[in-house]
DNA sequence: GGGGAATAGG
């Protein structure tokens, strides 16, 4: 950036003629044509016409390509009129802004009419109908092509890549070498990432040799796709000898072995060689950003870029796209909406993928509607933009207007289905997860890991065996078998299910296991009353991986300990979980320790904890304490509990439903009726219940709120039948 | 004047 600069000072000073001053400015117009620098530019411009050279042959060709290129259709006409010879590379330069601008029918138009063409409008327009999917037509010309040199062939070879069609661009690159055509270094480029894309070792290291025959190994460009070809393999060693062994690297190298450390799961590595590199571009900066972003460091990658801002760097759309990811990560509206408003300002509020970004900002800030204001100004809206709103109405609950969506796109993606899935999922509607899912199986769509994870989930929400081991079949079929979210998503149903044994085969087969895993099998084991296996397991992960224990699996810990009496031995790793595992306890592991020493009859203790807390005890850490009172006759401290639960009572909805809950154990059926009058009264409601039963293999849920009229009607005439038994019954004992 | 390599949303 700063060499344009001074450049245009040398322009603008009184110095005006020197060696290669024609160079100098065709260079600068290409420079201020491919950095998108319009004022420049025009600035370069007045500076030449001044000069008397803006008309100079090569120069004005410059000029033509910028202008046609900022589509400044005014300078274009003017240009084209003083350049009187409408001649063939004029003619080659409109056929090339307007395969740029997706107009090919009027590039043909144009090529067409020229009296004489040379291998250059050839190759313009034969990439042109391969830029816009018309491959036919362009082949058609490709035979044609009087001039086939080196380049029209790769730009049919490349061209075809882009196509999706790698076989046959592969074809076409023997079919050169047959014709005796020596490939150059763009070719060897996208024959690599031909090899790439189909994921072929073998014949990416066969063109290797050729790119060594041919002394293009030390080409930087080559090198560069070589390192990809590499990396997407898997070929890590691969990757960064190559790195290595370059004489020359260039941002794009140093970019790519950074992201070699991203994949391979070393961000530290991958920041380091980002601050180490001689040089960085705006990908770079992305590169780095949206790899923290995707592996849940939104904050660092928000501090990237804030950084990235104070260098003056400026963020490119990927850039923006992720910082705004991270944003709703963290759902920090205020923030995005300033990016936002920036976006629209600098004209970027179109772009696809900030689009989308932004929809799901919306979407996690809770405001799909905003989402939707976003959604509806795209203008060339993809499936991804659809999917995105889909799951910001989903996840706030609006499952009709999703429904709707859903409904309307025409092409849907498995992401589409997903985000059906994951929304009715979040809002715990679990039947509807598996209505959405038995509708993708019915319309031919295959379910990816993602789908099958969620689905796992339903089944274990349900504790639905059954339907689990359906999937479970599916899996296989399908060779997810050895997935990690999927092999997790197992574990978790059948510890959820009660069906431990299956849980542990799941669980001991699976190749890679991830903190989930481990977290969902400890879990399970703790939940289903083994205990001693739950705390040996947590042992052997501490031995043998270096998985560090989070909340989860210490909550697992604490109540496995509970709930097998090992007092001493939970107060222990109660003890390390500030002091070696730093995890500071939440509520819910306060609340298991209060139950653990209330369980245990150390009252007084439990007491003691409940008061000493930082944060604010759980209603159910009071009605542990006041259960122990109750079984350990510690009417003083039971007294002060209930007085306490009373109060919280008043406050919150789940402390009445506790309370009646406390008084319906105790059978006080008139004060648990009081209670529940009390709740209504004061406007406080029970947060959805919901219940199911398995009739057939087919689940039938039945919501709380769901329940209305007639239906409503009749389940409250049975309701008022049981309490007035029920009092009854209590009245005669 | 024509062909290419690194980053990217659900």
């Amino acid at each position: 950036m700063g060499s344009i600069y001074k450049s245009l000072l040398i322009i603008k000073s009184p110095i005006k003629s020197f060696i290669g001053f024609t160079e100098s400015s065709i260079s600068l117009l290409k420079h201020c044509t491919n950095h998108r620098l319009i004022t420049q530019g025009q600035v370069i411009h007045t500076h030449l016409y001044k000069l008397g050279i803006s008309s100079h042959r090569h120069i004005a060709v410059k000029l033509l390509i910028m202008y046609l290129d900022f589509k400044k259709s005014s300078e274009v006409d003017q240009l084209l009129k003083d350049y009187n010879t409408f001649d063939m590379i004029v003619h080659n330069c409109l056929i090339s802004a307007n395969v740029n601008w997706a107009n090919v029918d009027e590039a043909r138009k144009l090529f067409d009419e020229m009296p004489q063409r040379n291998e250059v409008s050839w190759t313009a327009l034969i990439s042109g109908y391969l830029k816009c999917g018309r491959v036919d037509e362009s082949m058609e010309l490709f035979r044609r092509n009087p001039f086939q040199n080196v380049i029209s062939w790769t730009a049919a070879i490349s061209g075809l890549l882009s196509n999706g069609m790698r076989l046959e661009s592969l074809e076409l690159f023997l079919e050169m070498l047959r014709d005796g055509v020596w490939p150059n270094n763009v070719t060897f480029v996208s024959v690599v990432r031909a090899c790439t894309e189909m994921e072929e070792l073998a014949l990416g290291v066969s063109v290797v040799s050729l790119v060594v025959k041919l002394g293009f190994e030390e080409d930087v460009s080559v090198c560069n796709s070589l390192i990809t070809f590499s990396l997407r393999l898997g070929e890590m060693d691969m990757a960064s000898a190559i790195f290595k062994r370059m004489g020359k690297r260039d941002v794009i190298s140093w970019t790519a072995i950074l992201d070699m450390y991203v994949e391979m799961g070393d961000l530290r590595e991958a920041r380091k060689v980002f601050d180490e590199m001689p040089e960085r571009n705006e990908v770079s900066w992305s590169a780095m950003i949206s790899r923290y972003t995707q592996k849940g460091y939104s904050k660092d990658a928000i501090e990237l870029f804030r950084q990235m801002i104070e260098n003056r760097i400026n963020p490119n759309s990927s850039c923006l796209s992720s910082a705004i990811n991270a944003l709703a990560n963290l759902k920090l509206l205020q923030p995005g909406k300033t990016i936002h408003a920036h976006v629209t300002k600098i004209g970027l509020a179109n772009d696809v993928f900030i689009s989308s970004s932004l929809i799901d900002l919306y979407g996690s800030c809770g405001s799909p509607n905003d989402g939707r204001l976003v959604f509806d100004t795209v203008q060339n809206k993809n499936v991804v933009c659809w999917n995105t709103l889909i799951s910001a109405y989903s996840s706030n609950g609006q499952h009709e207007e999703a429904k709707k969506l859903f409904d309307q796109i025409a092409v849907k993606s498995i992401g589409s289905w997903n985000s059906m899935v994951t929304g009715y999922l979040e809002n715990e509607q679990y039947d509807k997860v598996f209505e959405v899912f038995n509708d993708m199986l019915l319309s031919g769509q295959t379910p990816d890991i993602s789908t099958l994870s969620s689905v796992l989930c339903a089944c274990a929400n349900l504790t639905s065996l059954q339907k689990g081991k359906d999937i479970h079949g599916k899996t296989f079929k399908l060779g997810f078998q050895h997935n990690v979210f999927v092999g997790t998503s197992l574990v978790d149903m059948y510890a959820k299910s009660g069906d431990i044994e299956n849980s542990k085969r799941v669980f001991n087969k699976m190749t890679e296991k991830n903190e989930v895993s481990w977290t969902a099998m400890i879990q399970g084991l703790a939940e289903n009353g083994y205990a001693e296996e739950s705390l040996e397991l947590f042992q052997q992960m501490e031995k043998t991986t270096c998985i560090k224990p989070n909340e989860l699996i210490l909550l697992a810990i604490l109540f496995a300990c509970s709930h097998c009496g090992l007092v001493d031995k939970g107060l222990h790793y109660f003890n390390l979980m500030e002091t070696v595992y730093k995890i500071k306890p939440n509520e819910r592991h306060y609340t298991c320790v209060v139950d653990m020493l209330s369980r245990s009859g150390r009252v007084r203790e439990a007491e003691d904890l409940i008061k000493s807390m930082p944060c604010e005890p759980e209603v159910n850490a009071w009605a542990a304490l006041l259960s122990g009172c109750k079984t350990y006759g510690e009417d003083e401290i039971a007294e002060r509990t209930a007085a306490t639960i009373q109060e919280l009572a008043e406050q919150k909805s789940g402390g009445y439903v506790l309370l009646s809950n406390v008084y319906a154990s105790a059978g006080k059926w008139r004060e648990v009726l009081k209670t529940r009058k009390l709740m209504k009264e004061r406007g406080l409601k029970k947060s959805g219940g919901c219940s199911w039963i398995e009739v057939r293999n087919e689940l039938h849920l039945f919501y709380a709120q769901d329940a209305s009229g007639n239906e409503l009607n009749e389940i409250c005439g049975v309701l008022e039948q049981l309490k007035y038994h029920m009092l009854v019954l209590y009245e005669h004992n």
